[in-house]
DNA sequence: ATATTTTGTGCAAAGGTTTGCATAAAATTA
DNA sequence: TAATTTTATGCAAACCTTTGCACAAAATAT
């Protein structure tokens, strides 16, 4: 025997299916009576509304997608708790969806999506994407799309981002503030958004304080992993002209630096400096413990998850789109000097 | 305008609907020409099939739901997604799902699976759970339930678990042979089975050994954060007989012990050697690295993913439960002396 | 007592797809 | 040529709920 459904009650109680439902909706215009023995019939037969029905009905999933490039680092795991948290008490309900920073499995969730047909979407897109047809395509059948962390520059949606620029070029003026010259950057893989913004940043402090920029001293990482980590710093600490001070495009990458810069018996921060960028809860656990920069990742889930449900709440058609940028905190740990 | 559908591709090329349906479907019984014509304007058109008119009439939501405790530490997140790696090539989509280590909330969240007409749901139970009636529920009510990592004592359904006591055996008796004799353990929250069952295999590597059970020497945290860890440890490094090696629930309990020790002035592994679980990707860049006890996480999602599948696919009807054990592997690294 | 409003209920369509059964047309066999 | 089989298509029901419209009965006003 399937699920109980509306029509049983209704045969049970003789009446139309139209009448249990205005019963079970409290709609105006039913008889106490009617609806309390609705109710109670509903109730004792643990009787549940089949949403597929409801949403077939409403043509809308109440489904909303959010993709990222992946949950196993701390700072897209908290983000998406964050908007699990805001849409906790609302009627939505969040498919997680992973990209593995491929653009191609980033298209193939796209699509998926759709087939799904989700009210909206939440996307931190991968590092390879440069291409945002996909996503322009979604807007063009009338979902909006939230971007948020990574911009994707030249498409009109909703961003919520950080001033990465900002937070990377006060980490490398701190570190020139504390007497560092000879200050290197291990950055992200080329294409990312936040890579260029934080590799900007970087660059604008140097030339700002009149430090000649290097370029051995500027490293991409292959990917934003320990492994790809290592290798990179022990590119960087064995030039000749080896470092001073090492601006770390993640924390991860920074722990990274920390390790082989203590295999090669380089000590911190006297010979070196060491600054990262996410302020991940294990960092501060290191020795020497690391010097980062913060960003307010519940913020920006929260935030973007609102946005997305004000569009969704409906009222708001206006064809603005908002763009939020959050700013970044220093904080300076055993990992570089103090001034 | 609406999306199109199977009925707006009938008119226009002047079948009935369900022709269109089986030219689709590549049905049996369709001629090519009609079929031909069906797919090209289908193509031509955009067409997508409504996923909630199709989950409607077969009743089946398509959807798999999975509850974890959180998904910030690694180990959740990494299983998380070898879940969804499994599922990616399957016509089922996962629903992630967050109790926060509360009761209340996964029994929250099993109702709302309940409500989405999910197929089928894994679960890991929050650490205050100790009764089993929503699931029993949702097995009444047809929907295989999948158990991984945390035991749910008395419920008949399918398990996939580690086994805990012998990893931490192990664990224990390895400290014992490397010459420790004061060996405290930090336990985790008193309700959950992998507390129990990684207490209970310190315990019995003692009394194997014959070394006497302290009752101070055993400390439960209140929660599995770094915060919780670094309050124990206090109290254990703190203690007029300090113990002389620690073994650790998990690896941020660990890291949490190894800072206070350090900051204690107390030397990693000669005076204090520590042990955790779970070998989460940064123990191994700590100072010392972190001697850990390993869980073959991906293995743990795969299995447990296969096994709901299993179910789904439906032939099997047997109301055999499997119960999966995985062995762990203990990893010696700086923060232990070896043998 | 009649006319009008209010109240409570039912009918039927809509949402989009699939599928068993019926049937017309075409192809095959006798 | 008539009888039979095959092929291709359509009809209508089913999945479950909501909602505009109609309508009867009851209540109110004239």
């Amino acid at each position: 025997m399937g699920r109980i459904t509306i029509t049983d009650i209704a045969k049970k109680l003789k009446v139309a299916p139209s009448t249990v439902s205005r019963a079970l909706n409290n709609h105006a215009s039913i008889s106490e009576k009617t609806k309390n023995d609705v109710i109670a019939l509903a109730e004792k037969l643990n009787y549940e509304p089949n949403i597929m029905a409801i949403n077939l009905l409403h043509r809308k999933s109440n489904l909303i997608g959010v993709i990222v490039p992946h949950i196993t680092s701390h700072f897209y795991s908290a983000i998406i708790t964050s908007i699990q948290d805001m849409l906790s008490n609302t009627t939505f309900n969040l498919m997680v969806c992973i990209s593995n920073e491929s653009f191609e499995e980033e298209v193939l969730l796209i699509q998926k999506l759709e087939k799904l047909h989700v009210d909206g979407v939440l996307i931190c897109t991968s590092s390879e994407t440069n291409n945002f047809d996909h996503l322009k395509k979604m807007q063009n059948k009338g979902i909006p799309v939230v971007v948020f962390d990574r911009d994707c520059s030249g498409l009109k949606a909703d961003k919520v981002l950080v001033d990465c620029y900002s937070g990377s070029f006060e980490a490398v003026e701190s570190l020139i503030q504390s007497g560092c010259k000879k200050i290197a950057h291990l950055a992200g893989p080329q294409n990312s958004s936040t890579t260029k913004q934080r590799l900007n940043g970087y660059l604008d402090a140097l030339k700002k304080n009149k430090i000649p920029i290097i370029k051995e001293y500027i490293h991409h990482v292959s990917e934003f992993t320990f492994k790809s980590g290592i290798k990179a710093s022990e590119v960087l600490l064995k030039l000749k002209n080896s470092p001073d001070a090492i601006f770390a495009v993640n924390d991860n990458i920074a722990i990274a630096a920390i390790n082989v810069a203590k295999k090669m018996s380089i000590k911190i921060p006297e010979e070196l400096s060491i600054v990262g960028f996410n302020d991940d809860p294990h960092s501060s656990f290191m020795t020497p413990s690391l010097s980062t920069v913060l960003q307010p990742i519940f913020s920006i889930g929260m935030l973007s998850a609102r946005i997305l449900l004000h569009h969704l709440k409906g009222v708001n058609t206006k064809i603005e789109f908002r763009h939020e940028v959050f700013k970044t905190e220093l904080i300076i740990r055993e990992s570089s000097k103090f001034l």
